[in-house]
DNA sequence: GTCTATAACGCGATAGAC
DNA sequence: GTCTATCGCGTTATAGAC
């Protein structure tokens, strides 16, 4: 395991500022400091501040549409397929919780990238109501508009790294299956 | 029905393009292209940018507050203390959908008013969570941690402002049914 | 690799004419 | 109520010393 270089930990860094204030209120100057040295310093290591926000995103966005394609192309279940993307979504924003606050929220001041990040979440969520799609024509889950289930599961999953972070006293998995009841089984008695 | 102050309509043109970019990366001049007049022309109707996110903030804050102790009082049961908070959502999401943006992404750069921000947030999660916890102790809904179903629902109604616009469509009240079947009884077919 | 100094520009906000 | 002009400051990024 080699250790962190500096640009590696400078965008560290910067996903954390992101978390608080988001892309635009964070200066190179409040970068800098938080790094212990002077703004100009941080052009040694980064060409620019939009640079940073691309390292941020896209790699993540890989992430979650490469994880998806694997669960989209499995023989799983219907049902199955829906655990799993819990899971590819706790596993990711426990990883990486301050990554995921600039990929929910600031991927509109990409700029060379934004049209590769919307086609990366288009592939994404296609995949998914696919998956709903046939989970329905199966029978395995209820017959409501796809898009509705969609947004309501993936609104819940996307918003993971606001909470992950308060929740390191407990097990990850754990917090897998308890998603999993809440948001396939729902929360009522019977 | 009095028709728009010119107030007014600064505040609705300025959520609208928050919405788009967050508030820091609004400038003055964006909205006052917007608004088809120079930036200078904005202060003869509104003291500060900061005031904007104010009156944009505040009053749905506290709509949000007061909906959510007027149900807290009410003497339904808890499934339909869960109904009414829904619906409380979709009706204040579908009424002001670029505000809701701003309370969602941009509280934090509130400055005179944070703190009263915050406590109507904490207030509001507080009634939301008491609810629940009646439920289970009542046996309504199913016993796991509350923290984890408030969350799980409360950021599918939080997310509600990024899907309503381009819904219109069909029915409100068809999006609450579904919606509460969703979040209540879950996905899963039997 | 970090520094100081600075370029080039954009920001929120104000003054005062009309 | 809108305009032009401008203030004072903050922004990203670069140049060049050490």
């Amino acid at each position: 395991m080699k250790s962190e270089t500096r640009q590696q930990e400078i965008i560290r860094v910067a996903a954390q500022l992101f978390k608080e204030k988001g892309y635009s209120a964070v200066t190179m100057r409040d970068l800098a400091k938080a790094m212990g040295i002077k703004a100009a310093s941080l052009y040694n290591h980064i060409n620019s501040k939009q640079d940073i926000l691309n390292a941020i995103i896209i790699s993540l966005a890989e992430e979650f549409t490469d994880g998806m394609k694997q669960i989209h192309l499995s023989n799983a279940s219907c049902i199955d397929k829906l655990k799993k993307i819990i899971e590819l979504h706790v596993h990711i924003s426990s990883k990486n919780s301050y990554g995921m606050a600039s990929l929910n929220n600031d991927w509109m001041h990409l700029e060379t990238q934004l049209t590769y990040y919307k086609k990366l979440r288009s592939d994404y969520e296609n995949d998914f109501k696919t998956i709903l799609k046939d989970g329905i024509k199966s029978g395995e889950i209820v017959n409501i508009k796809p898009d509705v289930m969609m947004f309501s599961i993936l609104t819940t999953l996307r918003s993971l790294y606001i909470w992950i972070p308060k929740k390191e006293d407990f097990n990850l998995q754990e917090l897998s299956n308890s998603l999993s009841h809440i948001l396939i089984e729902g929360i009522a008695k019977d």
